[in-house]
DNA sequence: GTCTATAGGCTGATAGAC
DNA sequence: GTCTATCAGCCTATAGAC
């Protein structure tokens, strides 16, 4: 919490569009803290030491507020996926996409939480097919290396070929999703680490936990 | 719901009984369209035609009312699992309790939203070790049958025994959260249907994907 | 650029008339 | 039992002073 003559030495510190990225950050916490319904015009501008209207002076209304921390959020999961997409390996390459995905959500949890688990309204534009150069198709473009990794281990004989590449891949996404929006919104009861899970539930989902 | 059977009850206390049901319905509508934060005291007496003041006469507050549609959701769970239970084939029976919870989330998403996907205080409550005739259980016991099955299943050999029983049933039950917490906010991505998903899903995390 | 003040709305919950 | 009226508080967004 930044209160009272700390609040008015930093703030005298930063500069005009620095002030732009200290909304944002105090608008992340917020959402993480006590959930998007929790994020007020008000209560962000109290947080940060300046008067509500002076909000409006850098984003037009909450929604573009919400949205840009989703973009942001999305970008660093297109970052993370690009140090993924080169491994040769699919079976590596999808675990590796799978624990990418994962590591986006837990920590990027307001992004995620904006867009899967509380307003479809994020999620339909960041799943939404788009140019691949554009942001928002960040999601998409998650799913869409998931397909082919499936497709590829159907290629090299380690996923049945009879199989729907498509439905694999929501099956593999909608798992670790399982795993992360639990974590998300209910820490303790889950006490596997999310790492150690998401490794288990990959060999799992490829393999099986029969005895071999 | 039963309307003429319970005779023995006074008139007076049926009413009172089928106006408290009545608000209950209208409240696990607005949840179900709108979300938790969109319920509120007013939307609900205006749509049941009341008075804002009526409410507090069957519910003493809020979060109240909201708890007491959790329990009503978690009880039915509890009788899903009761013609569940008796299973005698652990693989089997193991699939039909992924499959009894994922049901019980799709037909009372209300209840669903409410304890897995908003706040955890309702969650809480209904994960939390208690007698077994107590009704706040519902949510434990469910997980406690998944443990079970993979213990018997470790048993005759189908689950390697050297697997954590306790890890592997979070497994079991994070993937199915994954499907029907993606399925109530996000209804058009995952083209899958629900029970479709579950099943391929039990299958891949016991058996894998690799051609037999 | 930032403030204060305010319009116009929502909310939970209560008091007292009937 | 149900109403109306109301308190006290939250909210988004805007207008105008400085």
């Amino acid at each position: 919490m930044s209160r009272g003559t700390r609040t008015n030495v930093a703030r005298n510190d930063r500069q005009k569009e620095e002030l732009r990225e200290v909304i944002l950050t105090a608008a992340r916490q917020i959402v993480v803290h006590n959930g998007f319904a929790a994020l007020s015009i008000r209560k962000l501008a109290k947080e940060i030491g300046y008067a509500p209207g002076t909000i409006y002076l850098y984003f037009e209304n909450r929604d573009t507020l919400t949205r840009e921390i989703c973009l942001q959020g999305f970008a660093e999961l297109s970052e993370q996926l690009d140090s993924v997409v080169e491994m040769a390996d699919p079976q590596e390459r999808l675990i590796a996409l799978l624990h990418a995905y994962a590591d986006f959500a837990i920590q990027h949890p307001e992004t995620y939480r904006l867009s899967f688990m509380e307003d479809p309204k994020f999620a339909e534009e960041m799943m939404r097919a788009a140019p691949l150069e554009e942001e928002n198709g960040a999601g998409r473009r998650a799913f869409t290396l998931i397909v082919e990794a499936v497709a590829a281990l159907q290629q090299s004989g380690t996923i049945r070929a009879e199989e729907d590449a498509q439905l694999l891949a929501e099956m593999f996404w909608t798992s670790i999703h399982g795993v992360v929006s639990l974590k998300l919104i209910y820490p303790a009861f889950p006490a596997t680490p999310t790492d150690v899970m998401v490794q288990k539930m990959s060999g799992c989902l490829l393999e099986g936990c029969a005895p071999r």
